[in-house]
RNA sequence: CGGGGCGUGGCGCAGCCUGGUAGCGCGCCUGCUUUGGGAGCAGGAUGUCGGAGGUUCAAAUCCUCUCGCCCCGACCA
């Protein structure tokens, strides 16, 4: 491809409606622009990009024995309300009518109709396991889409399923395709790490995510320091002694009540008393779906994971209480709850087992108590659980030797076990071998693929531009003559950009009438992995240089060397057969 | 949905408070010079100042409404 004819509109100022890194990069080198909130067009190089993330998607699903199918992107309601996910769903389903009225949706994910096609098609036990995928634009009416291809709402997702006769056997195809999933981001040259995740509504089942390591990233995430234990910190367990010790270090002393006008925080109240927040107890009111109030303890200087508490509690959701409920359950307004005396189902965390001197709201207005200690002041009916999110040095619940180390991730994948969730209330059924009717057994996996491609910008980036993993450059290798006016340095380029062709390597060549800084500068911004540079001074010695953009050193190559290797470079990359 | 901010040439911004014929940088076009990290000089083009209404002799500027975009919040007591 000749630069000349691309449309890369580069820009030199980072755009005014962009935060993150990513979203400023790939709108400055000509990858997306944006048509609306949440909404972008790709741009020639932000297509390059994008389509090689399919590529290696595609290649190696289908490769693990996957088959490509494509639904509909807009799906009529019936299926979603034979789900229940029709009212369950909320704003993010963008809901449209047609031109009788009819009540359609844009799909954000496609299992009603997924098992809507197998329902009708399956019969037998001898007709699974299938693993049927796309690779479609989905729609989410996010509350508020952010950071450019990170959280956009509309955007490009590989959507699997799978279906079997038997648990076993899907527990077989989730390993399956989580290494499969390690071979796709391997492939494309990201540093990622696959954490256990929560199931959400599902409840009691396998979840595993796909975190992209970034300092930039939206997730939390702790992974052990010695095995190979890693986890959401929504998720990752901790053992029921974990904080025990810490808990029972304070000295036994009376409960005393103190006046804290006005401070409600823990931060607040730690400072208006002196102690700091590992003494205090956090004391939180949710609304569950069964309609009651129940109360949740976590130390202070700990948060509390919903996910966990979900699971505690075995709700179908929970969310923190409002104001009016909180005062209904506890007296007095949010900022004073505390256990001692109160009325109500509570849940502790384990770090609370057996405290002493203690913290907390006193169920009165502008009152907190001091030297509250579990057994004496409360803990009648109290039932501890692991409830809080992991910290960094927390210790590992697998292997009882090392602790956790915290990264920072963006969510690219996830493969999740259903299990009969959907096919139930749709109906796929087949009938096993003595003739008998069965729930097929399911299991989802997603990848983010525009996600992906945001996600390996925030991990592969310096000032001056884009850093593609080789799998990823839109261009594997850019030929930049510093003149096209220098008729051996043109020519000199145009052979090699005409020999890499000829061996099957995707190469761009600046053939544009600009001066090299300029080249260069759009080089390192966009971000080709490869350029080889050809220059007067070059040629009078015979030879043009290769530049990593990774490394930003030159190597020379003889002229007549280089084409040849850099299709070794390429070829091992996997980019050409 | 609540709070805040911003919409001025392709991009980034100033001008608005205190109304008086719309400006800067980059980019773009022409010419000459230049040619290994976003060149120099000279000349030039480009704006319904987001939209609608109002106030006024006069509105980018003041008022009302509206649309769009961004940020924060809408879970940590």
């Amino acid at each position: 491809m000749r630069f000349t004819q691309l449309l890369v509109p580069t820009l030199k100022d980072d755009p005014a409606d962009a935060e993150v890194v990513s979203h400023k990069l790939l709108v400055r080198a000509a990858m997306i622009r944006q048509v609306a909130r949440g909404i972008y067009d790709y741009l020639p190089l932000g297509l390059r990009v994008l389509r090689n993330v399919e590529r290696i998607v595609r290649a190696e699903l289908d490769a693990a024995g996957c088959q490509e199918i494509l639904m509909p992107a807009v799906c009529p309601a019936e299926l979603w309300q034979e789900s229940g996910r029709w009212e369950r769903y909320g704003k993010e389903l963008l809901r449209i009518q047609d031109r009788n009225d009819r009540d359609f949706c844009f799909g954000p994910t496609h299992e009603e109709v997924v098992t809507d096609i197998v329902r009708k098609t399956v019969r037998s036990y001898r007709d699974l396991p299938k693993n049927l995928y796309q690779i479609q634009t989905k729609f989410r009416d996010e509350i508020r889409p952010r950071f450019g291809l990170m959280r956009g709402r509309e955007f490009l997702m590989k959507d699997g399923y799978s279906f079997h006769a038997d648990r076993a056997d899907c527990e077989r195809e989730y390993r399956h395709m989580y290494e499969t999933y390690e071979r796709i981001f391997d492939r494309c040259g990201l540093r990622f790490r696959a954490v256990e995740a929560d199931t959400g509504a599902i409840g009691g089942s396998m979840s595993h995510e796909f975190q992209v390591l970034a300092d930039s990233g939206e997730d939390a995430i702790v992974a052990c320091t010695s095995c190979s234990y890693a986890a959401n910190v929504e998720k990752a367990e901790l053992p029921p002694d974990a904080g025990r010790a810490h808990a029972q270090q304070a000295q036994s002393r009376a409960l005393e009540r103190v006046a804290t006008p006005g401070q409600r925080t823990i931060e607040e109240v730690s400072g208006f008393l002196g102690m700091s927040p590992d003494r205090f107890i956090k004391t939180l009111v949710f609304a569950t779906d069964d309609g009651g109030a129940i109360v949740a303890l976590v130390r202070g200087d700990h948060q509390i994971s919903e996910a966990k508490l979900k699971i505690a509690l075995g709700a179908q959701w929970v969310a923190l209480a409002d104001a009016e409920t909180v005062h209904r359950t506890t007296g007095a307004s949010v900022g004073f709850a505390g256990p001692v005396g109160l009325e109500a189902r509570i849940v502790a965390d384990h770090a609370l087992n057996g405290i002493r001197g203690a913290v907390t709201g006193a169920n009165r207005e502008d009152e907190h108590l001091v030297g509250v200690e579990h057994g004496r002041d409360f803990g009648k009916g109290v039932t501890f659980a692991d409830l809080r999110q992991a910290n960094a040095g927390d210790p590992c619940p697998r292997c009882g030797k090392g602790t956790f180390e915290e990264h920072r991730g963006i969510e690219v994948g996830q493969v999740f076990y259903l299990g009969t969730k959907y096919s139930k209330p749709l109906g796929a059924t087949f009938l096993d071998a003595g003739g008998q009717e069965h729930p097929i057994e399911m299991g989802t996996y997603g990848i983010g693929v525009s996600r992906t491609v945001a996600a390996a910008v925030e991990q592969n980036h310096d000032k001056d531009g884009i850093i593609w993993p080789l799998a990823l450059s839109p261009f594997p290798v850019e030929v930049v003559p510093t003149s096209v006016t220098d008729e051996p340095v043109r020519e000199a380029a145009e052979k090699l950009y005409g020999d890499l062709r000829a061996q099957g390597v995707e190469a761009l060549i600046d053939d544009r009438d600009e001066r090299p800084g300029v080249k260069f500068k759009d080089a390192d911004l966009i971000g080709f992995s490869l350029r080889l540079t050809v220059g007067q001074k070059g040629l009078a010695k015979g030879v043009v240089e290769l530049r990593e953009r990774r490394e930003k050193t030159n190597h020379e190559l003889s002229v007549a060397d280089a084409a040849a290797h850099v299709t070794k470079i390429v070829r091992e990359s996997g980019r050409i057969a």
